[in-house]
DNA sequence: GTCTATACCTTGATAGAC
DNA sequence: GTCTATCAAGGTATAGAC
């Protein structure tokens, strides 16, 4: 097994993604993904150069996830109006976490537009906003919305931003839970070209 | 005049406002103030008791700053819609700023919703989305759309932050202005009861 | 009120033993 | 590959002269 693939550097990407998340990058120190891996902080940087190198896997991580939720949206059905419902409703599966901490992606990007560097990071996050936007189009043009797909796409992804912040600010699920539902039924009155 | 108007303190506010919205509350040190104001570090002590006290006269003032903006839209019209839409189109006079930094009281959120402490600026920060929210409610009123204001005001508040965000991580203006022109569309596509 | 000097801690990163 | 010891830098905060 080469070195990508070590146990000890799973581990360290797998801590280092719950705690960027639950506590953001720059407040994340190696003192703390040492705590949680057991792994001494010397030790890191034979698997990685920098906390920037760290951060890159992470996100690519992250995308990996979204591709898992996109893949389990399009087996479960094979209209696009439900894909999309099942894609919208996600984050009640994650309430608690999305309350507490906001959009995995989201919040990452809110903090790494602040930073001067980080570029392949933040590159890297486009590209997991890229994968949900050109999903969404794929959706709105399975409805034969195709001359108005993209605004559709980048509108959804947007709503899905915006009441994610607005639940966690006011750390209140109601805002979620009504927002997912109106947005649901957005879907299905949009007309079928 | 008082402590708290004095002059100096007034420049480390304005300061700790600019700083705190393009690095981040957390990236920005005493240092960074200090280098801005030309005041020494040591010296803020003199006026505020920890870091966090400049996060709280921080909040104030981008509080203030909102009422002020609200002000404006008042003073402009009488007709809600008028109203609504003036504010919807603010963040297009701070392009380069909001692509580059996002809004500077959603990523501030985003950035807190991650910390154990700071409850005080946190407390504040949703009295500034109130602020914002309530406002809206009084304008979908005075369009009579009673039984609806507040979800219409959650929706509005919850798609101009989403917007915020896709902008700034895609470092494009278009996102800004395109969902700028068609949530003003949205309003006055609205139904007058 | 203003400023300098500094204490004390934590950070990311390195060196080198094993 | 794994670990300890340590570095230099930077962080917040304090003490005390003026």
């Amino acid at each position: 097994m080469g070195t990508k693939g070590s146990a000890n550097r799973q581990r360290i990407v797998q801590a280092a993604d719950r705690l960027f998340y639950a506590r953001g990058y720059n407040q994340t120190s190696f003192s703390d993904i040492s705590d949680e891996t057991g792994i001494p902080r010397g030790n890191f940087y034979y698997y990685f150069k920098t906390k920037d190198d760290i951060l890159d896997a992470v996100v690519s991580s992250r995308l990996e996830f979204f591709k898992q939720i996109l893949a389990e949206c399009d087996q479960a059905s094979d209209d696009p109006r439900v894909r999309l419902k099942l894609f919208i409703e996600a984050p009640l599966g994650q309430e608690e976490q999305v309350i507490k901490y906001g959009c995995p992606i989201g919040t990452l990007g809110s903090e790494l537009v602040k930073d001067q560097d980080h570029e392949i990071a933040k590159e890297k996050l486009t590209v997991v906003f890229d994968l949900i936007k050109d999903w969404m189009i794929e959706q709105f043009n399975g409805m034969g919305l195709t001359n108005k797909a993209e605004d559709y796409a980048i509108d959804l992804l947007a709503k899905m931003q915006g009441f994610t912040i607005i639940a966690s600010v006011y750390s209140d699920v109601k805002y979620l839970r009504r927002a997912t539902r109106d947005t649901k039924d957005w879907i299905d009155q949009l007309p079928v070209n």
